[in-house]
DNA sequence: CTGATCATGTAATTCGTTACATGATTCC
DNA sequence: GGAATCATGTAACGAATTACATGATCAG
């Protein structure tokens, strides 16, 4: 892969139908944000690259007095696309998650303040999962409409995976405390 | 927060009695690793910063001829850990999946190769419970040994994620083939 | 008319990985 | 003797965020 995978998320979205930077950036932050961000100073240098590569083209299309640049996928664009999407290339899949560094590092504090911390890291993704159980009725429509189905699957995951953190947390406290009960620690 | 979060993966490691940058890194890689990452290259200079800070001391402990360096907290630094834990800071989870990625953007496969991409991600997520299969022992033994329960704690959260992964693709899996099936798609 | 949104971009900085360089010790 | 492991670091590079700068349009 010469590619990083900003530029996957760029051809996918303009796949997707979208045209400016700005929508694009838009999307990703309704969309793929939970497992792969991207920002300004990413999307528009990569819509440059990739148009030196022949992968998208760009048309003005301004909006009365402002300036806008459309950008469309090319052939080779879309073969990119799909050749990246059957590949087997590295399976990136980082975590990064300080609530839960947090919790490994935890040892140290006494018991109460060791469930504190699960409390928040359990309000933590509470508040994710609203977050996204907002977005999906969008996800829902997009679905319905335009036959997008895998946009609203990773979504489901989204919220499972969040659902799935707060079980643990609840779980994980419930054990804390049970084994504090019988008398193992402080 | 002044202090990145590396800073508080090596303080937090040194607190679990590790010595030598060789040891924190070692650590990392069968624990933190999967929510947190570190390398030498960040370790290493991130000692001297924080021996700059006082946060920790060094002390020149050779073995044999072989030059070797070992840290130790100092009372600011068990005290900059303690706060850390215990601050509400920036509740950091992102995740990066390349997989989910690919996943979010296959609306233009054909079924076979949607089911395909499924198949991967779950092998991936196999490959992965597995390795955390084989830490397994060691956390379990330094729970028992050190009193430290959290880093065994989190592990089982990483093989419960794992596991939930790869439930999940199960069942998309099942349900993408079972509305082919009933004639909606391609 | 005012604030939200649309829209494009750059520069500085931070963060992190990878590759390299070096060498001793330990286990088989 | 040779491979694996212990051990310490740096340099170059790449990836990504943040802040800044600018300005038009649209909805109320």
């Amino acid at each position: 892969m010469e590619l990083g995978k900003t530029a996957y998320v760029v051809l996918g979205m303009l796949s997707l139908g979208k045209r400016t930077g700005y929508d694009i950036k838009s999307l990703v932050d309704v969309s793929t944000r939970f497992f792969w961000a991207a920002s300004y100073g990413q999307i528009y240098p990569e819509l440059k690259r990739l148009e030196d590569l022949r992968l998208v083209k760009s048309r003005e299309v301004p909006q009365g007095g402002r300036r806008r640049v459309e950008y469309a996928l090319t052939a080779a664009g879309r073969k990119a696309l799909r050749e990246w999407l059957l590949s087997d290339a590295d399976p990136v899949m980082e975590l990064r998650h300080a609530g839960l560094l947090r919790f490994f590092l935890a040892d140290a504090l006494p018991v109460e303040q060791r469930v504190e911390l699960l409390r928040n890291l359990r309000a933590d993704h509470e508040r994710g999962v609203e977050a996204m159980r907002q977005i999906e009725p969008g996800a829902r429509a997009g679905a319905e409409k335009h036959g997008h189905d895998h946009p609203l699957l990773t979504l489901e995951w989204g919220i499972a995976y969040q659902d799935f953190v707060i079980n643990w947390c609840s779980e994980t406290e419930r054990r804390i405390i049970e084994q504090t009960a019988s008398g193992q620690r402080s």
